[in-house]
DNA sequence: AACGCGGCCTGGCTGC
DNA sequence: TGCAGCCAGGCCGCGT
């Protein structure tokens, strides 16, 4: 059980916090005891007894309990607790957000349905897929569609399920349907079971590396022969994301 | 509704 | 070897 006493920004990055000035924040959360920390999509939130913190890691955010003197550069915050322990919010990018909110309301707008949920079923995705008219990659990217899959796992599941990047989602195959849905579930499983894809400095608890990144299939693999096909992996641009697929087998 | 662009940051890699 | 330019796992605000 911690009660949060203060939380201190030690940078003067003031995007990072998206909600309320730092001050404002801080105020905010005085005084509070943090009841629970639950994840819902890509946030991290800390239910206080009024209202939530909470956090977006972005790529390169952590939140860590122990810093190096050369790592005081990189910290953003600092969540100071009464028993004079402290939570650091350390974020080589400053892309990582952290705010306040008085009811879940911003997060339920934001985020959309949870893949690895009881709502995300293969009817429920066949549905949402056929009210739009967007290219898969971008809608699969869309966290207000489904939440949780980034540029890299949204290319693992296009290549898998043989989907080229850019169809439209009401006209996808009908065979092509179920085998997206699969192939999002397994992505997201193997991921996590893997802690994550380390490609430059992504870590996970301590300064630990994801291993998924042996796993990649077309991600990072431009000019590489298709593991299915051996045809070019080629790297293009679709919505503005660097986006790898195989334009033989993905099609 | 859907899409494209520029911006936010720093560090690591690439190519000259 | 040194260094400029490019690129990156995400997301937002704006314009069309």
């Amino acid at each position: 059980e911690k009660t949060i006493s203060n939380l201190l920004h030690h940078n003067d990055y003031l995007n990072v916090f998206s909600s309320h000035s730092p001050n404002g924040i801080s105020r905010l959360v005085q005084g509070q005891t943090i009841q629970k920390i639950w994840r819902r999509g890509k946030f991290i939130v800390f239910t206080l007894e009024l209202g939530y913190l909470y956090f977006h890691l972005r790529m390169t955010g952590q939140l860590v309990i122990s810093i190096k003197d050369q790592d005081y550069k990189y910290i953003t915050a600092e969540l100071v607790f009464s028993d004079k322990t402290s939570l650091y919010f350390k974020d080589y990018r400053k892309f990582g957000r952290i705010g306040y909110a008085q009811t879940l309301n911003f997060i339920n707008q934001m985020v959309g349905v949870e893949p690895l949920g009881r709502r995300f079923t293969f009817p429920y995705l066949q549905k949402e897929l056929k009210k739009r008219k967007r290219q898969i990659k971008p809608l699969l990217l869309d966290q207000s569609f489904i939440c949780g899959l980034g540029n890299i796992y949204v290319d693992e599941c296009l290549w898998l399920s043989c989907i080229h990047p850019q169809t439209l989602s009401n006209k996808l195959q009908i065979k092509n349907v179920p085998e997206l849905y699969r192939s999002i579930l397994t992505v997201l499983q193997e991921a996590i079971r893997l802690n994550g894809t380390t490609i430059i400095n992504f870590k996970y608890g301590d300064n630990n590396r994801g291993n998924f990144k042996q796993f990649l299939n077309v991600y990072a693999r431009a000019g590489l022969p298709c593991f299915r096909c051996s045809n070019k992996i080629e790297k293009v641009f679709i919505g503005q994301r660097g986006t790898y697929f195989c334009r033989v087998c993905q099609n």
